[in-house]
DNA sequence: GCACACTGTGTACGACATAGACAGACCATA
DNA sequence: TATGGTCTGTCTATGTCGTACACAGTGTGC
């Protein structure tokens, strides 16, 4: 009912079929375009993902994917769907912390291993399988809880928000070799300390001082802002006893 | 000596000068640049920002632009700084939670009124101008408090991230008209409560049947928000001390 | 067996970012 | 004051992109 108000996409995603047509068959599945899609932006981010490549990599006509895509959005919808594919099963873990943990890591794998997601543009709320199953297991690390369901909502997005952004940060440098971000790096330090100087930026300087990286993404600071996050949520479930 | 390292767009925006040149007078600035790009932006969102139309809108060739400005990112970069502005100054407030509140509630605002900020492709830490007059005072909001000048940085971070997120997850919404928007909130729940059956998706149907929205941005949501992240930083806060 | 919906193809268009060559404007120096 | 050299804005051109449209062939339900 209220199903067929969905987008094709979506559709096609959930698996609802359309009944036996006449015509030719169609040569694959949204699926086998979104995984060819995936491995283009996976080589050479999301700006390698045309239409014209995509098609190439099937060996088919640029037209031709509109048989099965309505607009490049909607690749997107389905590039995204397949690459966060399905997160571990928090499963048994008895603290919410570690079974909310489990899962901010598996998210940050994926956002590792696809950084092209984060440059996703994001149109709409989620709604592909996947994704959904995603938001199912991130709310279920917080049974057993007493929050109530908006909570529950309002702390994973939280968590969700965190993870996305700790990893944006240092998006871009994940898809260059190691020394060359080491070296970017290195050189944002540099330009960070001629500009900001103590008279003008004097906040800013006293940090600059210190030994160690002060502004980026060694896996430390991960769990760091992840732990300050989660306290927050901890304040929050105690409020709520 | 470093700052002659410095990317053009950014030596512009530090007023950094050439010495006076032979040639014509350039007709405008990076500034004047910026100023069309945003008004562009403002009105149809970052995809309506096209060298063409912004070269129109100062009524000048496209390729004039590139006289001034050496990419498009470049373009951005200016965007941006103009865009954002400068922050308030936090002054006085004797409570670091109330200091960041209104650096966040100021950082929020910008977002609001230029949503195509969440939109530009970041591929670089900030370095210009004003964006380092917003660390600066997001950062002396946690002055005399215990925090190290590394957890400053991330505790400020944090709060960036999280006020880039949420008001992320709303942006497309905000450049719509409202009705049209709580039409795509209300389309956006018909089409989760028929897909997040309970059988498969238990949790995420039981926050279904709650009155109020559950999935969205009205303004109580982002305090709510940013309080846990603040009980976060309070946590890190009392085990500096 | 046949009609017709559906497939993949070819062609076409307008928008875009940017390269390169050019004509004129102006400042620093002579 | 004259002038050389350099900078400005313009014009033209190229390659890429997303997508509209018309066509020819294909195969299923009747």
């Amino acid at each position: 009912m209220e199903e067929h108000e969905l987008p094709r996409v979506l559709q096609q995603l959930w698996g609802i079929e359309g009944r036996s047509r006449p015509g030719p068959k169609p040569a694959f599945q949204v699926q086998d375009i979104g995984d060819a899609a995936i491995k283009l932006a996976d080589a050479g981010g999301l700006g390698a993902v045309s239409m014209s490549k995509v098609a190439a990599e099937l060996g088919v006509t640029t037209m031709a994917l509109y048989r099965y895509v309505e607009a490049k959005d909607d690749l997107y919808v389905v590039m995204l769907d397949q690459a966060f594919g399905l997160p571990p099963e928090v499963g048994e873990a008895a603290d919410w912390r570690e079974r909310i943990t489990t899962w901010a890591e598996a998210f940050q794998a994926a956002l590792q291993k696809h950084p092209w997601i984060l440059q996703v543009p994001v149109v709409e709320p989620p709604l592909s399988p996947n994704q959904l199953v995603w938001m199912e297991e991130g709310l279920r690390a917080f049974e057993h809880t007493p929050l109530t369901p908006t909570d529950r909502m309002s702390a994973m997005q939280l968590v969700n928000i965190y993870v996305r952004g700790t990893t944006g940060l240092s998006a871009s440098m994940l898809s260059m070799p190691p020394e060359e971000a080491a070296a970017a790096g290195k050189q944002y330090l540099r330009r960070l300390r001629g500009l900001a100087t103590p008279d003008r930026f004097p906040t800013i300087a006293a940090g600059l001082d210190e030994p160690q990286d002060y502004i980026d993404n060694d896996p430390s600071e991960f769990y760091f802002g992840l732990t300050t996050v989660l306290d927050g949520i901890q304040t929050l479930i105690s409020r709520r006893n």
